[in-house]
DNA sequence: TTGTCTATAATTAGCTA
DNA sequence: GTAGCTAATTATAGACA
C-alpha cells in the first residue's frame, strides 16, 4: 500500500526503518482498536522495539495485565487447545502468494508443479520454526516459478 | 476497505460480526507479523473473543510468555513511562477525521468551530476513559458539522 | 456455514519541504 | 527526525457459490 511493493524482509536503512515502524505501528493499533468495537472483544498487543527503552502495550498497562492474568488463570490444556499458531498466518499466505501467481500470468505447468510443492511443505510443518521454514520454501519457489514464466513469454 | 464504508461500533448481525471477526483477525495478525520482520522486534497479540473458550495469543504461548515475563521484570517506572495510551490512536483519529472534513467541502467557520472544540476536548484528556468519551465527543461533533454544512449548501 | 470474488475503502512507501 | 502528499498496494464488505 505505498508506492512500491515492500520486500517481506528487515528494511535496512535505519531512517526509512524507524518511519515505517511508526505508520505500520499506528496503523496496527487502529485496526486493533476498531476490531475491539466492531466484534465487542478484549484484545491487547505488547511491542518490544530498538525505538522505546521499554515495551510498547495497548490499550494500556492496566489491561494489558487483566488479560495476562485471565491467561495464566487458565488450565495450561485450554491455554493449548486454543492457541493459534503460525498455521493461520500462514495458509493465508500460501492463498495470497497462489491467487498472484495466478492473476500474473495464464496457467503454466511450471506454476503449477510449484503450488502443489509448496502445499506438501505446508501440510507436514507443525510447528513455528517449520513454518518459518516453510514459507522461505513457498517465498524461493515462487520466484523461481517467476523466472521460468519470465522466460517462456 | 470494502464494498461498504463501515460504521465503528458493535456489529450487530451474528454472522456477519463472525465473518468481519475472523478476516479482520487474519489481517491484523499478518500485519504484525510483518511488523515483527521489517523492522526486527518482538511483539505479541493476546484476544479474547466469544469465538473461543480461551484467548488467541500470537505468535505463540511460548513468546507471548518471554514478553510478558520481561514486561514484569521492568521497573514500574519504565513500564509506565514507555507506556503507549490511547492518545497516539486518538490522535490519529482526529488526524483522519479532520482530512476527511477537509475533502469534504471547502472550509466553513462552522467546520474550523467543531475542530477547535475537538482538540480542547482531546487536551485536557489523560486516561482511557477520558479519551473514549473524547472520541464521543470528537464524532458526535463531526456529524453535527456535516449536517450543518450540508444545510448550507 | 465456509470459501471465493471483486468493487471499494484504507493503508502506506517514497517524496518533498 | 517530522509532517503532508498521492500513487500504488493491500485489506475487506457484501455478494454469491
Amino acid at each position: 500500500m505505498g508506492r512500491r511493493k515492500v520486500r517481506h524482509r528487515l528494511i535496512s536503512d535505519n531512517s526509512t526503518r524507524r518511519v515505517t515502524f511508526r505508520k505500520r505501528k499506528d496503523g496496527l493499533l487502529k485496526k486493533l482498536n476498531e476490531l475491539t468495537i466492531l466484534c465487542d472483544l478484549q484484545a491487547c498487543a505488547i511491542i518490544y522495539s530498538d525505538y522505546k527503552e521499554g515495551p510498547e502495550v495497548w490499550p494500556n498497562r492496566t489491561e494489558v495485565r487483566v488479560l495476562l492474568d485471565q491467561l495464566s488463570a487458565l488450565p495450561l490444556e485450554k491455554q493449548t487447545k486454543y492457541m493459534m499458531d503460525q498455521k493461520d498466518l500462514m495458509n493465508r499466505m500460501i492463498q495470497d502468494a497462489k491467487k498472484k501467481l495466478e492473476k500474473e500470468q495464464t496457467h503454466s505447468r511450471a506454476m503449477e508443479l510449484g503450488l502443489i510443492a509448496s502445499s506438501n511443505v505446508l501440510k507436514d510443518a507443525d510447528h513455528s520454526e517449520d513454518l518459518i521454514k516453510a514459507a522461505e520454501v513457498v517465498e524461493k519457489r515462487i520466484s523461481v516459478i517467476r523466472e521460468r514464466i519470465q522466460g517462456l513469454e
